[in-house]
DNA sequence: CGTCTATTTGAATGTACTCAAAAGCGGTGG
DNA sequence: CCACCGCTTTTGAGTACATTCAAATAGACG
């Protein structure tokens, strides 16, 4: 149950074997459905989560319907939607399964408590967030600077195993366009790079 | 000098007065003149910088010499790569002052010193870059869906002051688009929404 | 097998871009 | 104080990228 963030705890962190210990034991073993909404807009966030196993996406929803996938989560990422968390504000998306899930809760109260035993946590946290931060920076700019195809190429490269694991339309909604326009990417994309396939 | 950033301490950090006189101490006052870069992609950043007095905005520049403008900040903001400072690694954008700037500058061995002896500033910093990562999280949401005339009105809303100071190119550069549409757009936005003016 | 949802395809439209040129504006030197 | 230079902003015409709406096809699951 715990050999997966036992190892990221170890990697990532540098934790010694007892603090990796202490940090479990403030951890809640979660099986949850696909399809299950974790969290909606208005509700305030109550879990930083671990993927021990399934995937999840976090999205946002405009005064239109149209969604916005802000991530993709599968094993060994944390999902949580932190501003919320951490102030206690109303979230503002929505957290959902895609697939059956086995998770490692963290609570508030929990995460308060692990910081005070172990107080240099606190640094892996604010890292955590920064590594996060980098990577929306990174985002945002190749939103704005390249083509979705360009965009949908990287993806499928980037991330080969989300790109099989969730249905197109999530896709879609990740990279900002209509399913609709995915789909002629994709036939585009298989007539001009099959090349070497 | 001090009396933006005690202030900043006070309200933001709720640091106490022997907290924030620490901090002082470790800050080192900058003059810079207008147009002057103080970060390239490539080198690695070595400052965090509270803005005392001026502008500065941070950009990235696309493989078609495009820029995209990440932010601007003004009195009572910091700027820094965040990442490039704290992990040393080369940074990927570009930091420059729009106008003479009065910098309360942070450098990294002065950062260590401080969190050393106030260490509970870890959760300040920590709470400063959560704020920064909703911020971010809002705006991709926004960049994705809506429309760029809907962007150019809630910027112009949102940092009146902002709009006033920096010239459009670095606006369009901002919203992601082309100066010579977002002249397109102001005068659209004023023929339109000039009713009450 | 049938139903429901996801994906594909088509036609018309809209949003934003490119390239080119003109107009406006701020600073500098005579 | 005016004239000129360089840079920013505006305007115009043609084009590309992505959307909408509608309908057809394909897949998944009971």
């Amino acid at each position: 149950m715990f050999e997966q963030i036992h190892d990221y705890l170890s990697r990532s962190a540098r934790l010694s074997k007892e603090e990796v210990k202490i940090f479990e034991k403030h951890l809640e073993l979660r099986k949850i459905p696909k399809k299950t909404i974790l969290l909606s807009a208005g509700e305030i966030c109550n879990f930083e989560a671990y993927i021990n196993k399934g995937c999840i996406r976090e999205y946002f929803v405009d005064r239109d319907g149209i969604e916005l996938t802000l991530q993709f989560a599968i094993e060994d990422w944390w999902v949580s939607d932190i501003t919320s968390f951490e102030d206690q504000v109303p979230s503002d998306m929505y957290i959902e399964t895609l697939e059956d899930c086995e998770l490692l809760v963290l609570t508030r109260q929990a995460k308060e408590n692990l910081i005070s035993e172990v107080p240099q946590l606190e640094r892996m946290f604010r890292l955590m967030i920064q590594r996060h931060l980098s990577k929306l920076q990174k985002r945002l700019f190749k939103t704005v600077s390249s083509t979705a195809m360009e965009q949908y190429v990287e993806f499928i490269t980037r991330y080969p195993t989300i790109s099989q694991r969730v249905s197109q339309q999530y896709i879609a909604s990740y990279l900002g366009i209509t399913p609709e326009f995915l789909s002629r990417l994709r036939a585009k994309h298989l007539k001009g790079g099959k090349v070497a396939e």
